[in-house]
DNA sequence: GCAAAAGTGTTCCAGATACACCCATGT
DNA sequence: ACATGGGTGTATCTGGAACACTTTTGC
């Protein structure tokens, strides 16, 4: 603590951060990024992306900015998930964390994967390594709102690139529920929503017959169904 | 802690508090509890019971207190609701609040109203008086979960007392859905929960037939149903 | 005997589930 | 021609909604 500046305050206060669970469907699993830890504590471990509050700063922007800076990934649908606070989750100080959960399709990832920073890891649900402070309990507890969002809102759909089939969203769905769906019963239902429409193209992808594409009427918008 | 004590960091740390929104069922209305604020700033306006965070306290357990030093009250069920950071939402300092949701049954209440500290007062969800900070978003946020939570868990439970009968317990429901609900589909239904058992003991009130009382089989659990 | 809340079943409807075949394409 | 995923309709089941009368008590 020798140095630079020093804020002072009559009462002690804890340090606040922000860590973002950020799902995306790749290679048919439901993964996440994680960040090789460099400092201290849990040197060297897997954590979520995040970081400090700046003192002028709101919660959803740090976890946007901190999601970025350490994994270049933007643009992504946020909702926040639970505040964290026991008193010895960090060994070095009072940290208060403020989760994130967050969804994006494949197609926007990749932007930078090295801004050689940090090593960013992508993670498969089931196969998550150890990680720092209570960042399992932090992924577990994402994973079930998701998985409890999925039939009591449109949530999925921001897994969902520009235009897609209804073949793909019904493998999100089927991925994320572990279960597989019957088909039409799957189509009646996802229709009936009425967010999603065709847009006249084709998408020609192998041996059969070509799939109607369509896209979100509302892009940016989770809605709570029925 | 005397008051020369000071606690200095290598980066500005925002404050953090815990606010509780504790509804119950009083007079046939859904109320909840307001502290008048005597200190600086909203100085004389009401505001929900809460303060800072010890910086050893879990943020439940600080809930907890400030609810128990505000307003005397013990023993409610307590549920995170959500954390507002907005930079501007305390004029002195920057400063972060957990909000809690909870609920009790009336008869808990009263335990001790005044302590000789600050003015308690119950306002009914629909006569709240302006409030310090952004604590009617916080109000209004907690209130669609409880509406939300009726009809996906057996939250509504904790608003009952020891005993109590299927007409007070469809009163309850009445009052927080805002209509009138189906004397046999509601007994139907909240049977079939297999959350309450009758006592055998009866319970004359008026001019009328005497109504079994029930109790609840998990009193503190609050379970996702269906 | 009358007012007032307690208690009790059945019918109906809508939304979810189960289920099988033809279509368009590339090789 | 055949393998592959795309696309479509109906019968059934089930859980929710609507609905009216008898019972027990205090006055």
């Amino acid at each position: 603590m020798n140095g630079l500046k020093n804020f002072h305050y009559t009462h002690p206060h804890p340090a606040v951060t922000t860590d973002v669970v950020l799902f995306s469907i790749r290679e048919a699993r439901l993964e996440l990024p994680l960040v090789r830890r460099t400092g201290q504590p849990f040197a060297g471990m897997w954590g979520l992306p995040g970081g400090f509050v700046g003192i002028d700063e709101d919660l959803e922007s740090c976890a946007l900015r901190e999601l970025e800076h350490e994994t270049g990934i933007t643009g992504v649908y946020l909702e926040q998930l639970h505040t964290s606070g026991r008193p010895d989750r960090d060994p070095r100080e009072r940290a208060i964390s403020v989760a994130y959960c967050a969804l994006t399709p494949a197609d926007r990832l990749q932007i930078k994967t090295m801004n050689g920073e940090k090593e960013v890891g992508w993670f498969a649900l089931e196969r998550l390594p150890p990680m720092a402070f209570d960042h399992a309990e932090i992924v577990t507890m994402a994973h079930q709102r998701l998985v409890a969002k999925l039939d009591y809102s449109t949530i999925a759909f921001q897994f969902m690139p520009e235009t897609f089939t209804l073949g793909e969203l019904q493998t999100v769905y089927e991925i994320i529920l572990r279960e597989p769906l019957d088909k039409r019963n799957f189509r009646k239902r996802v229709l009936a929503l009425d967010r999603i429409a065709a847009t006249g193209e084709l998408r020609r992808n192998g041996n059969h017959r070509p799939a109607r594409l369509y896209r979100l009427k509302f892009p940016d918008k989770v809605e709570i169904i029925k």
